[in-house]
DNA sequence: CATGAATGAGTTTTCATTCAT
DNA sequence: AATGAATGAAAACTCATTCAT
């Protein structure tokens, strides 16, 4: 593992943990066990790694929903599918994850969608409502909106398992959430 | 209006417009048209600030659910109280609905609670979640878990209504995310 | 008491205990159970305060060493006197003295004798000792050098004294100053 | 030379002037010709400089005195030797010996022994005393008195030579520093 | 590539002093 | 006389960034 590849590491758990306001050049360094002068070897700033690291994951996290809706045939399966993928993705990558979801991106991301705190998977989600709405499968209400409902949703449960505050297990609570986003979307 | 106040203004404008950490000490100060060693009268430090802000807005839109369920009677109007009560609270106290659903209060609260990012009147959800599940109007899942779900759907509403993003009204959009609520906890 | 009389025992307090640039206005202020700016209108500010208790301070000392010596006749008898008149007055203003030999006066007296860290009633003890000297009852050495001498001794004494790291009584400890002073500056 | 060195050299110097608290963190980097903020990169703050320091300059001294008694054999002549040691220090090392008796060193060593102002020396005059009191050489006065006895009279005479108040030589007033330390521990 | 001491601008914080009440 | 909120200048401290090694 090179020092770059350490300092990704350990900035993703620092942001993921404290924000990147509140994570320093020194914090990162320390935990990377490198000089503070090497994190500008590779990126210009704390920003551009912020920003840089932002990407990755996003990418990451939408390569692996496209995975998980290669073999669904079905509106129903693909929302489903993309559900769990979004759980998978915190269970395998889960700094990733925090990162991505905890509304501390912030401004990494640089664009206007970030600024509403949306997460890049939103149009992923919004696809696939509007075609279960052209096949009459889901409920007519403005597909952005439900798609932001169901992520945000998820994302709650996250930080519900994150805290451990739930009564069932992992799976259940995956379970529970797919089974409340079709509640919210299907017809009838 | 006493100095305090117009610093407690400005604060509040400037957390929700910045977050905190990205709010200095004298940005509060010219906008209040105070001196800095003025806020040090009154709190300790930001973060004191931050914190009694925080209290403030929690209690406030607690106070106002309270009032908004005082005359309604079945679970389901009184879930569609406090829904419109949160709603209400963003349209009259949008900076401190801001501030409150931004999760940029981070630390700001001191207690557990606020760590999983949830704000405070989600006790009041689960309350009335319970009440409607033990009168079988509500569907069996765990109560905190909707109440959290809901929470979540309007915080992304009202995000929504502030980025512009939506087709209809306001009204409209309000009316819309009480319907997706029931669709969620309501037995058909 | 007025106001002022508070002001200036919580003064005296907190100059002893913290020094004079360690305490701010307001410890003074919130000790005396007064306003900040009640102190202004008694003295121009911190300073004038502590140069007027040093002054105040070495004046009752000074008295108390010009009543300590009016019996005694032998320039023995006198410097004994002074001795003892030193403890006494720690003894019966505890807090005064802390102030006066703690070297916390630092630049509260203002002028040039202070800066040597000599306390005031140095002038007093170089009298008897010259007295002494001409009569033939002191050793021939440079008289303020043994005066500095002296009080160097009492004032270690009394530091001992209030941190209780000697073995016998107060009593035994002065009559050992007492002892240790002549042994110092008699003639055999 | 390190800037590391210089800030403890400046450093040293101005608490020496000044006291510690009378000096700013700007004073030192200016004298130090370094910016403000290395301080901090080798000290956690100006109270962690001056626990430093004082450290260093007691352990100075302590080596310093633990040489001057290396070749002494009675306890007269020992005692004598920590005297003209202490002086010697004095001339050598001007600016950490008024640190070091100045009483400046405030709360800068952090233990109880500082806490009584007695300089860290104190040990090493106790043993010489206590070993002539065990040879009867010297006069059964308590030993942690009389070594505090002479240390204030040895520190008052650096006073005194400092200020340039005393009519003869430098050597001079250590020759009768030593003599009248003897005068007050000696058995006649 | 890697280092980490040095920088200095920016931020937080303190506190003596003033002044309207 | 007394008050205490307000001030602002100065102090302490932080930290992203640079650069000589």
């Amino acid at each position: 593992m090179t020092k770059r590849d350490a300092i990704c590491d350990a900035a993703l758990e620092l942001f993921a943990e404290k924000g990147i306001e509140a994570t320093t050049i020194r914090d990162i360094a320390q935990r990377a066990d490198a000089a503070e002068g090497t994190l500008y070897r590779h990126f210009k700033g704390k920003d551009d790694l912020a920003g840089w690291l932002y990407q990755r994951c996003a990418q990451e996290l939408q390569s692996r929903l496209a995975d998980a809706t290669a073999t669904a045939t079905t509106p129903k399966e693909t929302l489903e599918a993309l559900i769990r993928g979004v759980f998978e993705f915190f269970g395998d990558r889960p700094t990733s994850c925090t990162y991505l979801l905890s509304n501390r991106s912030e401004n990494a991301g640089g664009d206007g969608e970030a600024s509403t705190d949306v997460p890049p998977p939103l149009g992923v989600f919004v696809e696939v409502i509007e075609t279960g709405q052209a096949q009459g499968a889901f409920q007519n209400e403005e597909a952005p909106l439900l798609a932001g409902w169901i992520l945000a949703m998820v994302q709650r449960t996250v930080l519900f398992l994150k805290a451990g505050t739930l009564d069932g297990s992992r799976a259940s609570a995956i379970d529970r959430t797919v089974h409340g986003a079709f509640r919210l979307v299907t017809n009838e």
